[in-house]
DNA sequence: CGGTATCCTCGATGATACTG
DNA sequence: CAGTATCATCGAGGATACCG
């Protein structure tokens, strides 16, 4: 599979377009080490998130067949995500990603440094 | 290195800052394939982009130390943008998401074409 | 419990014109 | 050539309230 510059056959947008949005790589990672969640323990699992973001973030992965949706008729109402089958198929996408985040996130921590001790130098003379 | 499902810990979101934006995949790709390249031969090379786009795009990833700058003080100015040793640290990144993003794509081809087949069944009766 | 419905804010992106 | 300045738009995300 040739990764061409050209910009129409750009293919890392659509992967992009998965797990771009705030809370949809939290979400991904957290089915992948916890398993099948319910709505509500997806929720505690990401403080901050309204039930409508996290509706829709679900929703648009599920659109994508990244994320399985079953709904049990019972009252009161319980609805399990997990990923499917494919959607686990981004785990090595994510662990590459993370690697380089986290590499990157010291990269610029010393960068940060090395900035504040020339500043340091700089003013004592 | 670990991989948590902890959202504090997700480090995916580093990684994603930094090709996140209508342009930055386009913009890594061609220098990753092109190398050293002029203000005028990005805007060319990615049809559409304006003036301020690019800048605002190209001076994001320099203060990410992705990108390097290099002004050429003569009349008319020149300009040349390339990757940083750091920055090439992307590409097995973007290879990846490259390749399951080319994936992705055929997947859902599959699944809009068993969609429409599944139409055409039920509507023939 | 697991959602919708409404309304709102704000930042990413864009159009356009000007400049050293 | 390689920008900057200014203004406008639009949709992702959020606050809040209500619902089966």
């Amino acid at each position: 599979m040739p990764v061409s510059s050209d910009a129409e056959s750009c293919q890392v947008q659509p992967a992009l377009e998965i797990i771009v949005g705030k809370w949809k790589c939290k979400i991904l990672l957290h089915l992948l080490f916890t398993g099948t969640n319910r709505f509500s323990e997806l929720q505690h699992a990401l403080p901050g998130i309204t039930k409508k973001m996290l509706t829709t973030q679900l929703r648009e992965l599920e659109s994508q067949d990244i994320v399985q949706r079953v709904v049990y008729p019972i009252v009161p109402p319980k609805v399990e995500y997990s990923l499917t089958p494919y959607g686990r198929t981004l785990e090595p996408v994510l662990k590459m990603m993370h690697e380089w985040g986290s590499t990157h996130v010291e990269h610029m921590r010393i960068k940060q440094q090395e900035i504040e001790t020339y500043a340091l130098t700089a003013s004592k003379g």
